[in-house]
DNA sequence: AGCACTCTACTTACTGGTCAGTAAGGTGTC
DNA sequence: GACACCTTACTGACCAGTAAGTAGAGTGCT
């Protein structure tokens, strides 16, 4: 069986791809090993070869989405606040058109309090991260005259991140809601758009 | 054993009172039939005898959330917009002094592809009328001249109800998230206290 | 008053399924 | 022969749900 087969494993980042599709779209307490072997075509022992325990392999997806999230982050370095907020609104958007998947802080924090330790460890973190990014766009925004709102960068920023992560969920029901809320977001900002 | 022991059951209601508290701290698919029967003193058949399906005790639920929503909006009939937004606030406070629950929209919408179907009817429903609610505010906020924000009542309305929802969830990580956004989302209505 | 009946609200005891996790063994590659 | 990467085979816990039985309260009939 040479099918792509690479240097580290291919089993391992397949496992993560299909547990990352399980989890955005059914939460961690709602899908099990088997759920990944059998679309992995592999025995349950095999998952637990990679990650021994469900923790680990909740605290691995988390650690992947912080790398992947500083990575989004340098590719944006150079935009200007407002260009920053649409690639953010981008990555909504792929959540959504993804089978109305959520974003993960949403489901982290909802289920936060029935996860193992490790994994709020890590889930504070990460979403501690993604807080503090959407309070320096709102901040340099001002700064740059580029946004025009009430109230400070600080508390706009949580606003406009709590925000977007209730209308992925939300988006379940009401499939307008994330464009009408994208849209409303910019109207508060200032911003060209709405 | 003649305990206030009422015409209809108690039991009953007390399936429902502690169900909820899991609900909302937990989840509905992070909870069991014997969390509740343990808490209760009860056996687990006993539930069953109640709520023969787990997902009839979930239809329960909310149905009784739609019915004391409808009363806590007669309730606040008479006052104007901006002090039935500040009551709603008072809401999502009580949530969250109550070991960080969260509101039930929330809950419901993260989970809302693993519930059952006729759950999700249910849910659809009440969080379509809790969205209509909030939207109404906005829209009498801005008619009376109490209220001004830049986009449309509908979409303030239905940013203002995620953003809470969102909050509530990101409160269980950071502490001063609900508090903040409260805060933010009257700035951007334009009203006093931010 | 005594008895038969029914209904409500449980109980005990169980089923079959799913879950995370483990132990021991096999197979191919370097 | 050591190692990475799997397999088969299993354990014990928990899960929702069911079946059958029971205690007590109420109801009606004689």
């Amino acid at each position: 069986m040479t099918q792509g087969s690479d240097p580290k494993t291919d089993t391992r980042k397949r496992i993560l791809d299909i547990a990352e599709q399980l989890l955005l779209s059914r939460g961690f307490n709602a899908f099990s090993y088997q759920h990944i072997s059998s679309e992995l075509g592999v025995r349950n022992a095999a998952i637990h070869y990679h990650f021994p325990k469900k923790s680990d392999l909740g605290v691995a997806l988390i650690q992947r989405y912080r790398r992947r999230f500083r990575r989004f982050i340098e590719q944006q370095a150079e935009l200007d606040p407002g260009a920053q907020l649409e690639a953010y609104f981008g990555l909504s958007d792929s959540y959504y058109r993804q089978h109305r998947q959520i974003c993960p802080s949403g489901i982290l924090s909802t289920e936060f309090l029935t996860l193992p330790e490790d994994m709020q460890r890590e889930a504070a973190a990460f979403i501690d991260e993604m807080r503090q990014w959407a309070v320096d766009i709102t901040r340099r925004g001002a700064a740059s005259g580029q946004m025009r709102y009430a109230g400070t960068p600080e508390a706009i920023g949580m606003m406009l991140f709590s925000a977007l992560q209730g209308a992925l969920q939300l988006a379940r029901i009401d499939d307008g809601a994330l464009d009408t809320i994208k849209r409303q977001v910019r109207a508060v900002l200032g911003l060209p758009g709405h």
